[in-house]
RNA sequence: GCGGAAGGCUGGAUGGCCGCGGCGGUGACUCCACUGUCGAGGAAAGUCCGGACUCCAGGAAGAAACGGUGCCGGGUAACGCCCGGGCGGGGCAACCCGACGGAAAGCGCCACAGAAAGCAAACCGCCCCGGGUGCGCCCGGGGUAAGGGUGAAAGGGUGGGGUAAGAGCCCACCGCGCCCCUGGCAACAGGGGCGGCACGGCAAGCCCCACCGGGAGCAAUGCCAAAUAGGGACCGCGCGCCGCAAGGCGGGGCCGCUUUCGCCCCAGCAGGUCCGGGUUGGCAGCUAUAGCUGCCCUCGCAAGGGGGCAGUCAGAGGAAUGGUCAUCCAUUCGGGGGCGACCCCGGAGGACAGAAUCCGGCUUAUAGGCCUUCCGCGCGU
């Protein structure tokens, strides 16, 4: 089942982010302090989850050459093995779409939500997930 | 075949695409790319016990307090765990359950009901004597504890003798207490003798006895680096008393307490040197041994012990061990076919649950599937 989903990467890939991409790095928030950060910025919730996007200032360490994600699941979303699934599959989306639809210089932290983020199709929290980076991005303008 | 008891195993499979962490290799190799390899559980969980390890308290001994354990024997590094046994209780049985030391060391309590709840008493009764009778019984004195009733529990139980009625008053058996013998390492069991019964229950109320325990925990702890508050030591100057001097005197401190042994410190100051350090980050601790896994020998009823061979098996740190799709596998729902086992089509969903220093246990959660042994009933031979 492969096949069907290539040409949505295909068309996403060609709305023009692909000469900015050739060394865009994904690097994965561990500091308390970047998720404090985030948490004051922009944000934006869909049903699987909410997604915050902050520009990092250009003194700032990372360049902008990195993107910077970090993920979330307090202990609302339930017991451990319900957190991490949650979080696996916020990472997968994550993976699969931040190197050609994110920007660099930003840092996004996405929050898993109880149930939902576990058990809602697949592909529906990727096109979410594409909802939400183009209202962020278009509110950052 | 039906019902039941005990124990054990497993707890989705295969493949495609795309990923993550550790270690190793290769490449102009701090980033990165490619490649090889390893990568969650029986409970990883609760954090309830027991340890290893680390730090704290100067060494040793002791006492008190506090906490824990509690039939006996064995196993173990240890345990509150495990195995075997005893006793008590439940079940036709397989088997299961048990805070199971001490109540003549002391204190305390025993609700409700009941006449009476611990010291012997007597509500209804029963019996005898005296008196009165309207003959139904009533009053007074005394003897009883068999019967009724209350209760969780009422001063041994059953039967016989005995008596006015009764009563260990007497007798037999059972129970209980003491002594002795036998078996057993022991808990305990069996037997004999004596005693006429005296010693109610609760120790999951305090308590007594025996045994065990110092405290805190990997966010322990050690190392490195930067900035900085600002503390201490030594050198130098100076310095209470005694002494030529070494040093002593005097004062103070060191495990929560005690004893003993031992040790340490002691005004002030411009300067120099060194140490130290809240916090943050990095590295170590960090995964291999009271090991684990498989097979075998041996001792033991067993838990387990001794030995041999082979292999070596997650180490993250906002936390890797995955995401997704397809097929299969069981499960279930709807429709259809078939006498039936079952088959076809479509759909749903896949138990509990995620290592965090590491072991040994306990407890709790758990869809479904599988295996072994045993018991009762029924049927057949």
């Amino acid at each position: 089942m492969t096949p069907p989903e290539a040409p949505i990467v295909g068309k996403d890939a060609s709305t023009g982010d692909m000469p900015p991409a050739v060394s865009l790095r994904l690097e994965v928030l561990r500091k308390r302090p970047d998720f404090q950060r985030a948490a004051r910025a922009a944000h934006v919730a869909k049903p699987g989850f909410v997604v915050q996007m902050r520009e990092r200032r250009s003194d700032e360490v990372p360049g902008q050459d990195v993107i910077r994600v970090g993920f979330t699941c307090s202990k609302k979303v339930g017991n451990a093995v319900a957190r991490n699934r949650a979080k696996r599959r916020l990472r997968e989306i994550a993976r699969l779409a931040l190197p050609t639809e994110g920007r660099g210089g930003m840092d996004y932290v996405l929050i898993g939500r109880k149930d939902k983020t576990a058990d809602l199709p697949f592909a529906q929290l990727r096109d979410d997930f594409s909802d939400a980076l183009k209202t962020l991005h278009a509110r950052a303008k």
